[in-house]
RNA sequence: GCCGGCGUAGCUCAGUCUGGUAGAGCAGUCGAUUCGUAAUCGACAGGUCAAGGGUUCGAUUCCCUUCGCUGGCUCCA
């Protein structure tokens, strides 16, 4: 006897829910479109989706009947029946469908397990809800392309996504941050802000950095350059171009050809826009001979890249075509790799801790087996390098999830993911173990034996590129970045003109002191300034009147409302370039 | 790249379905106001309706192409 839906917990309550929606939208479907022809409906997070091939495009209208008609079905509240049949009664039911044939002749065993509601059947492992009255709170949310089976290869279907929780409440509180979160989309304070934008004339995927964002960036720069400066790395600068003949040598040009800039043709040569900033460093490692004494070696660089994406990927900054990475190549023994690969992931901790990121999981990326092409060839080369990153992921007791596939050509990987505020989860930090490229330069180094012997390369990218890191800090603080990183820390507001002549003044000590501040002499009222200055998120109002003028103060509001009240100049100076110094 | 959706002033959006060359708010400029913790008042200015082509007496509106933006898919830092 199963057990009742509600003795169930919540989890896979609202798992059944989700996958029944799919099921009774899968109906609705083929109710308004005959001869449709469906894939597959699993729940998802936060809802579910179905996968459809239509004889037109969906438009958002569709879902409108869409939902009605699976209303009706809730209403009629049909009981789920499972069964099970063998493949030859699954293969006449689904006669019509292909995409279930396909599915069918996937399975291993001959139990077909089967789920009907009213009169609609699907091959499905289950489970369900008991009726179709019991689905809880759903929203049909979107139309998108999908290809069958994830390949881009196969046709593409058409998906809907709906959303559902148990609770009508749960689904509009659902609602409800998904606006607040675009109100955070980069995108949209990137332009209210003032920190970027972008121009036709110039490209998709080209973000121009406008002189705020530009603060933030450089700053971010500066911070992660004295981190790693401090951590025994030197750095380099590399031009953005070379021979593709580099590339042919590194093995990008076989692998990662169809990711690059078209070749620019000169007199006598073939010129590419780097992809990557590697080979220029090992060439910076191979300018010289390089005893053992020396090693590590770490050669670090804000590189700028250039990536032909692929047109449908780019976006904002957490996708585009140039970047900068803070990257860096450890060049090490391979005794060191274990000692190199902690400190990397000490550099990260600090790094995140400082700007405040706390939600982050590792992922372990492995090449795919079965799918060798896409790698470096070196069999033994990857048996050697994935145990070692694992063990050493193990050893510093962090957890970490595998991703198979995921490996960068040369080498496996270890990633830092994070989510933006949609949801999206994306690559931040990574770092790479290349017995590879080392190889493929043919680069070395004299042992204690006095004989030559093969470095090992650490890839590693630690607050990622400024594009991504950027789009992620704007969305991550709401564009209310700390005082450290706003790009204005402070804005001075006198009340009336004879005011401006002591704002001025207050304006040139704390730009003495260091501060990045503005003056608003415009003739707007004061409460007019406080309300610009709050929608440009900046942390400190300085509001000067008569009675600051005459006592050498000025009066603190902070970008959270709360107001300190007059104090005297110098205590504020004090108190803002403590809180610059502490990055709190 | 693929499947949808969208592109009207710097920004947010009316108007397009039912063709007769455009309107608001904010921002901007100018003037008045000189004000005590989230929007002072008034005037002015601002648009080859993304670009190109087609249909039409006539296209912002209908059709096609390109570019850009956007939600997904695939791919990735």
């Amino acid at each position: 006897m199963p057990q009742p839906l509600h003795e169930l917990p919540q989890e896979d309550r609202v798992y059944r829910m989700r996958h029944s929606a799919a099921h009774i939208m899968a109906e609705a479907v083929l109710e308004l479109f005959p001869g449709a022809k469906f894939a597959i409906g699993p729940p998802i997070e936060h809802g579910f989706y179905y996968d459809f091939e239509l004889s037109r495009p969906l438009t958002p209208e569709d879902l409108g009947a869409i939902d009605e008609r699976m209303r009706a079905t809730i209403a009629a509240d049909h009981p789920f029946v499972h069964r099970e049949v063998d493949k030859e009664e699954a293969r006449r039911l689904f006669a019509d469908q292909p995409f279930k044939l396909e599915l069918i002749d996937g399975i291993e065993v001959d139990q077909m397990s089967l789920y009907e509601h009213g009169e609609f059947t699907d091959l499905c492992e289950g489970p369900h809800v008991e009726r179709t009255g019991q689905v809880g709170a759903f929203k049909l949310a979107s139309v998108a392309g999908a290809y069958w089976r994830g390949d881009e290869h196969k046709p593409m279907l058409q998906r809907i996504y709906g959303l559902l929780f148990e609770k009508k409440k749960e689904l509009k509180a659902h609602l409800a941050m998904m606006e607040e979160a675009e109100k955070r989309d980069h995108r949209r304070l990137g332009r209210e802000l003032e920190l970027f934008t972008t121009h036709e004339l110039i490209g998709a995927g080209l973000p121009l950095w406008l002189p705020k964002g530009a603060t933030v960036r450089r700053l971010l720069e500066e911070f992660i350059t004295e981190l790693e400066r401090q951590a025994g790395y030197s750095h380099v600068y590399t031009p953005h171009i070379a021979k593709k003949d580099l590339y042919e040598l590194s093995g990008h040009w076989d692998h990662f050809k169809d990711d690059m800039f078209p070749v620019m043709e000169l007199e006598h040569e073939e010129m590419v826009l780097r992809p990557m900033n590697c080979p220029h460093h090992i060439l910076i490692y191979a300018s010289k001979l390089r005893s053992y004494r020396d090693l590590p070696i770490r050669l670090a660089e804000m590189g700028t890249m250039y990536r032909n994406e692929r047109s449908g990927v780019v976006g904002g900054l957490s996708r585009v075509r140039a970047m900068t990475l803070n990257d860096a190549h450890i060049f090490c023994t391979p005794e060191q790799v274990k000692a190199e690969f902690s400190n990397v992931m000490r550099l990260v901790e600090e790094a995140y801790d400082t700007l405040g990121i706390t939600e982050y999981s590792y992922q372990l990326s492995l090449r795919d087996p079965a799918n060798t092409e896409k790698y470096a060839p070196d069999d033994a080369m990857w048996e050697m390098a994935e145990p070692m990153l694992r063990e050493a992921m193990t050893e510093l007791d962090l957890p970490f999830t595998e991703a198979i596939g995921e490996a960068a050509f040369y080498g496996p990987k270890l990633d830092i993911q994070l989510r933006d505020t949609m949801g999206r989860e994306e690559t931040f930090s990574t770092v790479q173990i290349d017995f590879h490229l080392p190889n493929q330069f043919d680069i070395s180094y004299i042992g204690e034996d006095g004989a030559e012997h093969r470095p090992v390369i650490i890839h590693r990218g630690v607050i990622s590129t400024m594009e991504r890191m950027m789009a992620y800090l704007i969305e991550h603080y709401a564009g209310a970045f700390p005082l450290w990183l706003a790009p204005v820390q402070a804005i001075v507001i006198p009340i009336a003109d004879r005011h401006i002549e002591y704002a001025q003044k207050v304006i040139d000590d704390l730009q003495a002191a260091g501060l990045r501040v503005e003056l608003d002499d415009r003739g707007e009222r004061m409460q007019a300034k406080i309300r610009d200055a709050q929608l440009q998120k900046i942390p400190y109002m300085l509001i000067v009147g008569d009675r600051e003028q005459e006592a050498d103060a000025v009066a603190v509001r902070q970008r959270d409302g709360a107001n300190l009240g007059a104090l005297p100049l110098f205590q504020v100076i004090d108190r803002l370039k403590d809180e610059v110094t502490t990055k709190c």
